[in-house]
DNA sequence: GTCTATACGTTGATAGAC
DNA sequence: GTCTATCAACGTATAGAC
């Protein structure tokens, strides 16, 4: 049974960690400040402080929760066969998660652009690990010969980048656009062309 | 002719810009420090706001000089009029300034990432300029049936996404190349890879 | 044009009353 | 667990001697 202390600092601490998602990916790591953070939350600064000892503990938080959205949203590509279908899949599992969660695709832009001193350790690791496994899926397909010869990285980099380019670079895109973010239909278009795109470039 | 303190200047100036897109890109706007970039220019802070009176302007000429450079790259999309030919060297432009300028790439993913606030002018105006341009050509071989039909924003955000992330995300390439960064062949490999999966998706 | 010293604002973090 | 007051550190920018 959850006691009345564990409750508020339980959604004290939600409010807190989404708070700080928006201004990181907003500002970066320097450029959040926790007064800000704390401001978004509603809270004191000195609150943020009680639950969270240092920005940088904050922002570890953030980081490990985006991760776990991360990887849960890749699981996708192993509940098909057939490449086709788990690349389709998986494309437009990365294309909603950069719809629903530009905040976090820019999160964790910005720790590798900066040089991923946070997410190293992750990277080295459990994203690793999760990698090798699916080149592995990939060479295997390239030597059934049901997809075209490809690199599994270039394919991978290439799926990546320009899934999370919708959210990255979302504010390029919009000015392109003529200043108007796309709506329901226009991404959904889009997530089409993109899927598309990548299946032809695999011959699939 | 040029007088004494004019070369001084030159010299002095083209130190510090070389030295903030270095700091701009590995830290960030809020994140880099005016004393960092002296340091690195070898010369005292001081010194460095007597070139630059604030670190934004600073950062507006560092930014300037990265979009020239981006501007000239992408010239060489107008020399061919065969889509694949103007493609290749295009995208093959686009991973060489990858590999040549990923300190540039970075700043500039790092200016759109949060919130394009300075580069907004550039991107509504010669910016957009350029991309309408292009649109219209890929329009048009889309309608004379020499590629595949394709949405033109969608095809040039795969190839700024997909060519920039071997700039911007280096750190988490590297790491998933085993903590090894990739020599001239293997870039060359990468980049014929690039081309080739992009060719394929518009079918040239 | 160069450099030391410094003013001034901002920010991360804490102390201590409630 | 909350909040006001406060501090120490840092970072931008400038003054003024050389």
């Amino acid at each position: 049974m959850k006691d009345q202390k564990e409750i508020i600092r339980e959604t004290n601490e939600k409010k807190i960690i989404q708070a700080a998602e928006q201004v990181f990916a907003r500002f970066g790591f320097k450029g959040a400040t926790t007064e800000m953070i704390a401001r978004k939350a509603g809270l004191p600064k000195s609150n943020l402080h009680y639950y969270f000892k240092t920005k940088l503990q904050l922002y570890r938080v953030v980081l490990e929760r985006i991760l776990i959205e991360w990887m849960d949203a890749a699981e996708v590509f192993d509940q098909y066969q057939d490449p086709k279908t788990a690349l389709t899949h998986y494309v437009e599992a990365k294309m909603q998660f950069s719809r629903n969660r530009p905040l976090a695709s820019k999160v964790w832009a910005n720790e590798i652009l900066h040089g991923a001193t946070v997410a190293g350790d992750f990277l080295r690791t459990e994203f690793k690990n999760w990698f090798e496994d699916k080149k592995q899926i990939v060479e295997n397909w390239v030597q059934e010969g049901r997809i075209k010869p490809v690199d599994p990285y270039v394919l991978f980099y290439m799926i990546w980048s320009v899934t999370q380019h919708y959210a990255d670079f979302e504010n390029q895109i919009e000015i392109l656009n003529n200043d108007e973010p796309y709506n329901e239909d226009e991404y959904q278009q889009k997530t089409d062309d993109v899927v598309n795109m990548i299946l032809t470039s695999v011959r699939v």
